[in-house]
DNA sequence: TATTGAACAAATCGTTAAATAGTTCAGAGA
DNA sequence: TCTCTGAACTATTTAACGATTTGTTCAATA
């Protein structure tokens, strides 16, 4: 790794602390210039200013996440075994990563329901390939219903974004957890093109 | 109907186009007053202060669409019919309620993914029991696969707040028609103790 | 290429006064 | 007794001000 993407990921670590910590406006440039162990005018040679900081540190804690997720996803074969990994993976993912659920719980626009308004829309995209690989695969062996694939990604990407929302953004803890296994299998059985009649 | 329940009605009705028009913040208690024909003092008669006229309004207006939605439902025998027939009727009414819809629009907030923020609590939870009620009978008649019950009235619930969130809130109206009833067929074949292989 | 540090620009904060809006209440019809 | 008025009162919002902090630029430098 060159010298230049070490800063890089040196800068990424020292802010997503920061931000985590203090949050996007009491988090001073000053602040992670220091910890840098440089100037602050120096920063603004690695990055265009402090939105753009942001973005990027965000940006790279997000894809991350969604390289863990893809990578567990590639060690199953079946798509229901897929499927039941990413939902579960996701959430293993946030629930030990407690910088990234802090910086969350004080940036609710982090993750929007509107695609339109959302800032981090590429990276977003690219998790949702992971739901759509799956239903073509699902679908292609003939397992899953054949549903309209980009809706159907679309409304489990919306659904993912709301259990963030409700378990991170308002701390909804409680319950949350005990829905998102009972919802995972519902949509499991709503994907399956056939099921037999066996309940828990 | 006693005089004194009109003049709610008619204060309701006022308050909501009012409401609906400019807001919370840039309707003052002088506008609602006028357009009664009595003075703002006399408002006080009727509601504790501004917070509960707005309070008031909504939760009337909520309750109206309620019991529209139960109504329908209450129409239909197979649980799944009332499944279907709620989730479209529930669109239906706010799609051809315009006032409510602005109201929803300039208030975000009215519709919250937090139960333990939700102002609206007690007419929500009684919607929620609409929900629930054909969960049972499903369960009953051994149609529906026996899930928790609460714990998936909790998610249907939120799901329904979700696409009110994404369609009047953020107006994404392009797509969530599409993805609207794409989940709700999905939801269905989800909830089916079986089902046949009949793709659409 | 990477860094500094000073200079500059933009945003925020604390305070103030004026205006607006919300609330209370004694008293007056019905 | 129930409904209402209107004036008095209180709380909140707005605009303006300078002071301060913070973000950004850039010529000089190693």
């Amino acid at each position: 790794m060159n010298p230049k993407d070490m800063k890089y990921r040196e800068l990424f670590s020292v802010s997503l602390e920061l931000f985590a910590l203090f949050g996007y406006k009491k988090t001073t440039v000053q602040d992670v210039a220091d910890r840098l162990g440089m100037t602050k005018g120096n920063l603004y040679f690695y990055v265009k200013n402090k939105q753009d900081l942001y973005l990027k540190t965000i940006t790279h804690a997000l894809s991350s996440w969604r390289d863990s997720v893809k990578q567990a996803v590639d060690r199953e074969n079946d798509p229901v075994d897929k499927f039941r990994t990413m939902a579960l993976k996701s959430v293993d993912y946030i629930e030990n990563n407690t910088m990234l659920r802090q910086i969350l719980m004080k940036d609710p626009s982090i993750f929007t329901l509107s695609p339109s308004e959302d800032r981090f829309y590429d990276i977003n995209q690219s998790a949702m390939t992971i739901i759509q690989e799956i239903l073509n695969q699902g679908i292609g062996e003939k397992r899953f219903y054949p549903v309209d694939v980009e809706h159907v990604t679309q409304y489990f990407f919306s659904i993912y974004v709301m259990f963030l929302i409700k378990t991170y953004v308002k701390s909804d803890t409680s319950s949350s957890r005990t829905m998102f296994l009972e919802a995972l299998e519902l949509n499991i059985r709503g994907l399956l093109l056939t099921h037999g009649v066996t309940p828990a």
